[in-house]
DNA sequence: CGAGTGATTGACTTAGATCAATGACCGTGG
DNA sequence: CCACGGTCATTGATCTAAGTCAATCACTCG
């Protein structure tokens, strides 16, 4: 759950918690942009209102994860945060970062490393997103996940949480594991799926 | 199609073209990573090999779009790029740039801003993936592919390959399209689709 | 002019969503 | 210490929307 390992410690220590109730706002479409935020705990959408009048969510951000990198770029921001649950956010101040990364070409550096490799994930899950078979997801995920040493996946959380993640209900991905199990493709254990046949090194 | 233009021009002029039939190797998983690049035509495939000695897609990176940004952050690449198509890349050197970043804040910081939109964006596309429902998913995309100013969306290429892009089948999206016009919701021009009801500016 | 590709629509099938019910587990408050 | 409410895990039954196969038409390109 790092992800903004990159700051220094100066500045993570100095940002202050903010905490909202379910359903409160933390910004508007158009408020000035003067910080951004690490989820600690909770979930914030991102939501746009569309030139229909309709509400469309841009993205969900999950704990550990950073929301409004972009408004960096920009003297506003381009959409509502809102808490989808109780939640409590960090705030980091915008001037203060900027200057870090402006200043410390090692701390600019860390951070296009984070990015770099948000980006690689998140085009990894969108392809895993293109394979329709339940089945198929499923074993891929498993195959990119596991450890290389022992061929096995640790569950972090729960397994309905995944199936969130994955783009299934969680149905079918109990439904699938069992499946995958009889066959005897995988083996489960508390907190652990291993790959039988992987090529242990 | 941009995507580089945060480098500085003698970089970009600087950086020579190669061309890769379908199926050719760009690099290999454990090559030493020299460098990175960007597809100037053409399709290539981002390949692993799974612990259990299967073939995992990880990404599909097509024109327009950079890959093996991580190889900034390693020494080697850690899986295989084999052109999906024949296909042109441009070739980054890795120190060149690498210098570019720490000597140069602004080069940093323009990076940063590309790399966070990206960021944005796949997760937006992420987000319209767990839209189940054909119709739904089409009408979140035009909703956010709108313009502001009079609610039309310009289609970049074909509408097979948005479908892809959207992930759904070709036949399925040309089914929703005709069922939104029919229904008013839409209206479609050559290259354009204009939502009906947009409140204009 | 034919080959190749996109756009479109029809018919059919099926995999996965949805609805439902049950058991296991856990924390908690009386 | 135990009963109760809540959530996860699991499995069954059912339904439907989207994938797949297939055929046609319109275009473009050499």
């Amino acid at each position: 759950m790092p992800n903004l390992d990159w700051l220094p410690r100066t500045i993570l220590a100095a940002a202050k918690p903010r905490d909202l109730r379910s359903g409160e706002v933390l910004f508007r479409q158009g408020d000035a942009a003067s910080a951004i935020f690490r989820v600690e705990e909770g979930r914030i959408r991102m939501v746009r209102y569309t030139v229909d009048d309709h509400v469309a969510v841009l993205q969900t951000v999950g704990k550990g994860e950073m929301l409004a990198e972009a408004a960096f770029f920009s003297k506003t921001y381009h959409c509502d945060a809102i808490a989808a649950v109780a939640s409590r956010v960090r705030v980091y101040p915008k001037a203060v970062v900027l200057r870090a990364l402006k200043s410390d070409s090692g701390v600019a550096l860390s951070f296009i490393s984070s990015l770099t490799r948000q980006v690689q994930d998140l085009r990894t899950r969108l392809e895993q997103r293109n394979i329709r078979s339940a089945r198929e997801r499923v074993t891929q995920f498993l195959r990119l996940s596991a450890d290389t040493r022992d061929g096995s996946v640790h569950i972090h959380g729960t397994l309905k949480e995944l199936a969130g993640e994955m783009g299934l209900s969680h149905e079918a991905l109990y439904r699938t594991l069992a499946a995958l199990e009889s066959e005897h493709t995988i083996a489960r254990k508390k907190d652990r799926i291993v790959l039988v046949g992987a090529k242990f090194v």
